[in-house]
DNA sequence: TAGATTGTTAATCGATTAACAATC
DNA sequence: TAGATTGTTAATCGATTAACAATC
């Protein structure tokens, strides 16, 4: 009845908002719901429902039903397929510190058809480890390995004095999208992609916006 | 010469470039650089220039000489003032894991005016020990001690099944901001502030964006 | 001075919200 | 049927970009 969406363009703000429906319907499927209507759904989210109604629209397969909503298991396997959830991505990371670490073991990463294969570190001491099952290279093998495993996601998790090393390292193996938490300026040519990840100021404007509600 | 600008309302877009503002002068002033044009400044951040000077007029004390551009350092600290990087606050955090562990030993706070001071955790094996000098408190002591030091930050890195409680009971103890790990959806209060950071999710968009840059 | 850069006012763009007919 | 919910078209809102006079 409807036809193919694929060539629907979706704005950035209703991508961003994509993970955060997933979140809640499976939080609702696990309460034994099986339809959900945008109405309660917007309620819940304290968000708009037009907005809710137009966002589902764009990635659900079946229409709404009027008076029932959404099928739950359909919308979340039909926005798991829009995020690509079902077709795995790998990524290496470099700079195995504590934050490191943590990414490396996170079991959460799986079920978001992403893995982070293996870790790359230059201090001799963490290359040639093992964190979770995961083997810590050292830099100087870098380019090879990746190039041979085709990966096209980079990690960076090193101190900021040698974040643009390592990026420019990455770009060099052939890298095509960087998720960099070091809170470096990163120059990088056209066609890679970046996301900065910089948790210390996201708990500051979250700081920020408290003391502001506060009136302070 | 100019009026005071503490009145004049900055968009949310306009307040979540700040940080990105930050580092990239930082960055700059440690490469000795002492002014700085909103044209460059766009340019290196790949940004429209009229942005970067509408940004910078709203947290700049002083305004911008032509021909020169900003002093870097007044700069520098006009946005950290406006992000209230001067001033201290504090968070706890509950759940004591990889991930809580990575937080209260993270160094990068402090200059963005946060501490995170103590940790909870329910599991009698982790609580009672300390952590990078921070000690962590059973979680049944936990409105006690939040309720004494007067902290208005939490930080939930528990499992998605334990989030929800955790939650409520920092509401109960009186935590106004909650920075939530879990991947999981929070039911809140009205008047309380939240951010959802879903680092899975983040790697997932990041991963589809070049996916669909690499056109399949 | 000439030229780069500023700040501001106006125009455009994109995203959100409102209004409403169609449907189960 | 009556009422809730859908999808769509139009109106509003906010943020970005363009145009330009003022300034060092």
């Amino acid at each position: 009845m409807k036809e193919c969406k694929e060539t629907i363009q979706i704005s950035k703000a209703a991508l961003a908002r994509m993970p955060g429906y997933l979140i809640y319907l499976k939080n609702r499927r696990a309460e034994g719901v099986n339809f959900i209507s945008s109405t309660v759904m917007a309620e819940d989210l304290k968000q708009n429902p037009v907005q809710v109604r137009k966002d589902l629209a764009v990635v659900s397969h079946c229409p709404g039903k009027p008076k029932l909503g959404f099928e739950i298991g359909g919308l979340i396997s039909d926005i798991e397929d829009f995020l690509g959830y079902n077709n795995t991505s790998e990524a290496v990371i470099v700079g195995v510190g504590q934050l490191g670490k943590t990414l490396l073991s996170y079991g959460g990463f799986e079920s978001y058809g992403l893995s982070i294969v293996a870790g790359f570190d230059a201090r001799p001491d963490v290359a040639g480890k093992e964190w979770c099952g995961k083997k810590i290279f050292s830099v100087d093998r870098f380019s090879e390995l990746v190039r041979r495993m085709n990966i096209l996601i980079g990690i960076i998790t090193v101190p900021k004095e040698q974040a643009q090393i390592v990026c420019d390292m990455m770009i060099d193996a052939g890298i095509r999208a960087i998720w960099n938490f070091a809170p470096a300026h990163l120059v990088i040519p056209e066609g890679i992609a970046v996301k900065n990840e910089d948790l210390a100021a996201s708990l500051a404007l979250l700081s920020k916006q408290l003391r502001d509600q506060l009136g302070k």
